[in-house]
Order: structure tokens, then sequence, then C-alpha cells
DNA sequence: ATTTAACCGAGACGGTACGTCTTGTCTTATA
DNA sequence: TATAAGACAAGACGTACCGTCTCGGTTAAAT
């Protein structure tokens, strides 16, 4: 990619940045103060002091909105240093996760975006091709290997790893503690082993 | 709660079943045909041919009709009968469990539930109250108990039973092959025992 | 007619007499206030406080409100009690609708609809089934008739009384003065006898 | 004043007359394609293929570019040559007259106008100030003045001659058939002697 | 057998978000 | 400086659904 050089200068006025980061977290602002459901696309104009031409001439939908808002934080968020030891590897990206998950704004537009993707195809393509949690969790998979020569191949590995996790964000909307994630981990080691 | 007996047939004229049942019929077709998104109080009135104020007398929001109509179900679906050996037993429950979250419309309903339970805490409680998957779950877990001392206390069990099972489904909208239903099987006696 | 007897109760709530008239009024107040052109549905709705739904459910558009709110009064602004002979007659007659079209509220309208019918025939056939002016100027001809022998077969006779006077309140939007409408009456009365 | 002598020539790019032509060119086709109520200043430019600013940097409204593509027409169209006898003479004005008036794409137009003038006072100054009917009906009346002592002064004159022609043409428009307008011309000379 | 009360359908009510359209202004690169 | 292109904030458009209300009519228990 090279967009710098490759960007022709179109005739008419440029895009506003301005605009697009207002939009941005005018969608931040209103999931926390709001929620989901009741955002809307004339609410997220309003909020960010745009007009609604310009928030549907970029977005279709308040979740391709939300996911442009929230994917960056999502991988920052779920970066954590490697550790020398395969459990506390684990234990520190299910720490992360499960903190992100139930505490972080970003993990929220996350739930609130599979929650909307169970009633939108549209939307759960937008998710897939974003895709905010494989990669991290790949990476630390990627890192255990040498130690677990039973690990499984994907997608089993990533869904036994995160799935226990999300899941209970979604039905319970808590993290589980951390003697729980603990032994998750020695549990999957065991298995991997 | 015994309700059968002490309902006392009140004065005036008595609830209609077949209003009832009109309803949570054509949202299990709505469901399908149009999905929750594009479901809506009034076109579920009209699909059923019932007045609008007899749905709201009945039920608060769509939410609620939905989670009644498929409760039911869920837990018939679920019921996989014993095999001889664990193995056997939890690969059964977890292929049962992978075509109900894909394939089965209640199934499709719970997920609708569980994503409108990310937008919506009063659907959060209703399912968490309701909790179709937990049961069978712990059934199964309760027969294979004797074989694996390993077994993590609740709710991690169930967890790494499911969770990754639902996860796929919830992301992916499809089934785990068997062949990777039975590998998560193994993995979680490697776990268990 | 006999509405009362001839009106079968239909199913559902009855129309809004009060809503009907709240619109009624607001469309008269908004014309006085703010113009026709800067007249909006949603301004008529909020004005009558009134759900937009309930004036698009009675009316297509404003052209069809206004003609409602003034078609009556029309009538009886324009009602002009006979005179003896025919020149007080037509006098007192096109003294009327010259302050018609130019002062009152009902005539104000009837030019903002006649301006709007040069730019949509459907307003245009509106305006001609209403015809608020010519019942009115039918009488008076036919009060003079007798003392006219030369009196033209329509359209020609009404629109040579009316012409005009309309055109000078569309053009000049003043009313002609009495002496120009005395010698205007003297006009007809020597080309008619 | 005196554009063409004072006109010093002014720093930066002059105005294109083709741009200027393009939009009047533009207005003609719209009044006829889509009618005044659906010509917007955008669709306009678009037609025009100029601009939105270049036709907001010359016109405030749709009506004065309209004013300014029609008046030159008006003026020829209704431009009789002089007859002989006073009811010839009048017959050919209000042939002319009807005729512009229904057919004619600049009668078209002054109609629009007028009908604007009623929902907006500038508009009314504007079609005032060009006044497109005014002077070919004087020369008219001054060319039979010998043959009328009786002729009214100003504004009954021009009044009684077009107003029945203008009236009929606004709330019909159609025109009146050749023997009505004969009868028109024949009784304003009987009234005029 | 009548009364009574809650049910039923239909559909109008005030309200509000939808996604589109036009308004008049502005900010580009180009001529 | 004028131009064509096109993004900008603002706000009306007509439609859909929300949850409530008000009708006429039905049904079955309680009088």
């Amino acid at each position: 990619m090279n967009d710098s050089v490759d960007a022709l200068p179109r005739a008419g006025r440029p895009r506003s940045e301005q605009a697009r980061r207002a939009v941005l977290e005018a969608v931040d602002d209103l999931l926390v103060d709001v929620g989901y459901a009741a955002m809307t696309m004339k609410g997220i104009a309003e909020r960010a002091g745009v007009g609604r031409q310009t928030v549907y001439r970029w977005w279709a939908t308040k979740a391709e909105i939300l996911i442009e808002a929230c994917v960056e934080d999502a991988e920052e968020e779920l970066s954590v240093k490697p550790r020398t030891d395969p459990e506390h590897d684990l234990l520190a990206y299910l720490t992360a996760l499960s903190g992100f998950l139930t505490s972080s704004p970003a993990g929220i537009a996350y739930r609130a975006l599979l929650g909307e993707a169970q009633h939108d195809p549209a939307v759960r393509d937008l998710v897939r091709a974003a895709d905010p949690l494989a990669p991290s969790a790949r990476r630390v998979l990627d890192r255990i290997r040498p130690a677990t020569p039973g690990l499984p191949d994907e997608p089993l590995a990533t869904a036994q790893l995160i799935g226990p996790v999300l899941s209970h964000a979604l039905i319970a909307a808590e993290p589980l503690n951390t003697a729980t994630l603990r032994r998750h981990a020695v549990g999957l080691l065991t298995a991997w082993r």
C-alpha cells in the first residue's frame, strides 16, 4: 500500500478529516451513554455536529461506523507482551481478553457488533472481515506452539482458547475471575501438550 | 408457583389460547422469513391475524415472545440420550449443540436473543433466567463426572464445553465439522481426567 | 345528503374531529404568519400539535388542506345581499371580490392556491373543482340578467366580470379603488345592455 | 446605466457567456420537461453542465433565471402588427395574448412566475418590474384611442383588456376560443366608445 | 336470563427515526 | 478571478413502526 503516492488529487472539496473524527468519537460516546439500541444515525450526526448526509455519504449503517471506531483499539488492547512460560503467556492473554470484553469501550462495541451480527448477515460479514480477536489469539498460539505439540488446527485452537471467555462475557456480561482463567489456561495446556 | 391450582377463574372473557398460539407461530415464521431485525410488533400482529393490543397485552417486546416460543424446543432438541463411554457422550451432545445453534429454528432464535442481549440489559436478564443451554450441559457433565476427576467447578466446565461451539456459531454461523467436534471432546477429556 | 344515516360505523378508532380542526386552523395561521412558500407539512403538524402521519393520512399536500380550510369562508364572504339596481349590485359584488382577494385570509389562500395551480396540475384540478369564485359570480349575473339582454354566455360573462379585478390582485396585490370599480361596473352594463 | 461604455476590463477570468447561455437554455428545457415546481437550482446546474456556485453567483433564485429567460420572448410574441379597424386590432392582440399564455414556452414561464409571485413578494416585485404584458397592451390601446373616447384611465383599461383572458388562462390553462375573443373585443369597444 | 368484565379485531392517535433530497456555502484544482 | 467538482451543515420530505387510545363486538363467569 502507498496511499499517499497513489492518491491522485480528485476534483472538488476533499473529505473533511475533522468530520470523520467527530463522527467516530460521537459513536464511542453514544455507545457508552445510551447503548447500541438507542444509538441512531440521526443522533450520531447531531452529537458529532455534522450533517446527516455526511454520515450517510461515508457509512451505510451505525455498525459500519462502530467497527471503524473500534478495530484499532481492539488490536492494541489485546496485544499482551510475551511471557517466558506458556502458562503465564496464556493467562496474560485470557485476562486481557476478559477485561476487554467486559470493561473496555472497544470491547463493548465488539459485543454489540457481534450481537447485531446475529440479526443482520451484512454485519456478520463486516465483523468476520475485520475479525478483531483472531490476530491477537493467533500470536499467542504461535508463541506457545513449540511447547504444545498437540495444539489442534484452526479454527479449533482459537475456539478453545477464546470461546469459553467470550461465551461467558456474552451471556453474563461479567469477567471470569483470575483463578478460573488460570484453571482454563492450565486445562488448555494439559489438552495440547 | 402453582398456577394451575391458584388460578381462580376470573370474571370476564378468558384469554384466547388461539390468539396466543397464532402469535408464537407468527414469530417463528417471521424469524425465518425476514430475520430478527426486520421483525416488528406490528408485523407479528398482522401475520398472526391478531390485534396489536392483544400482542402488547401479553408481551412487552418481541424478545419476550421469541423466548417463550423457543425455550421448550431448545430443551428438547438438546436432550441427547446417554452413551456408554464419555467421549461418545460428549460428542453426541456437542453435535446436537452445534446443529441446534446453526440449523434449528429454536437455535437461531436463541442466537438472535443472545444478540439482542448485547444491546438490551432487560433481554440479557430474560435470557439468563430462561438459560436454555445450561441444563442440558449440566446433565452431560454430571454423567461423565465419574470418569473425569479433574472436571472444574462451574461456570468453567460449562464454558469450556459449550464456549468453543457457541463462539464459532456466533461468529461464523456455521457448524464445526464432526472431526473438529471429536477433537474438542477428546481435548476436554484429556484436560479433565 | 344524510350522512348520519348512511354512515355505517367502521371498525377501529374513529377520526378525531379535534385533530381535523387543529390542522385547518394551523394552516390558516401559518399562511398569515409565514406565507405559503414557507409553510411545510412538518410545520403544520407541529403547529397543530398533531402527528405528521395524521396529516398525511387525510391530506396529500398542503394545497389540499388549504383548499378545505378556505372554501367555506370564500362562499360566505362573497355572498353580497342583492341591490335594487344592477349598477349597485355589480359594484357591491366587485367591492367584496376586490377586498376578498387582497385582504381576507381566505382570499389570500385562494391566491396562493391559484399560484400553486400554475406549478402543479393536480392543484389546478383541485381549484377548478372547488371553484370558490364562480358560484357567487353566477348569482350576481343571474340577478342582473333581466336588465342586460346582451349578457354573453359563459365563460365570457364571468371572465369579464371578475377577470380585471382578479388580474389586478394577482399582479399588484392591491385592491382597485372604488371609483375604478364603479367605472368597471358601468362599462360592463354598457357592453351588456 | 451604460454598462457597455463604463465597463472597464476587470482583473481575473471574465464571466463565461457560454455558461450563461447554458443555464438559460436549461431553465427553458426543464420548465417544459418537469415543470416549475420540480425545477431546482441543483437540477438546473446539472442540466446546464455548470457548477452550482456559478448559478448562485449570477442568480439568487430560479425565478430570476426564468424571468431573464422569458422577458424578451414575451415582448416579441405579443407585438402584433397594427390593423386598420379597432375591432380587428383588438382581436389580433387578444388572440396573440391567449395563445401566448396557454401555448408559448415564454407564456407558460410567465404564468409560473405570476404563480410564484403569490407565494413570494420578491418575485412579485421582479414580475412587476419586468411587466411583460403591459407594454404591448399599452401600444394597442394607444392605437385605438382615437376611436374610443370612453377609454378609461389606467390601470382599468389594461385590466379590462387582458384580465378576462389572463384569468381564464390561469384558472383553466386553456385558451378562449376565437368567437369568445371577438365577443370580448366587441364588448370592450361598446363600453369604450 | 341478565349483567358484568375482560377479551377480541381494527385502526387512528402523537411521536420519532428512517434514508433521500435540495438548499446555499465552502474548499479544492484548473484555466 | 471564474470555473466544474463535490463535500459541508441544515432541515423538509414522505414512510414505517412505536406504544397508546378508542371504537364496536364477543365470550363466559357471576349474578
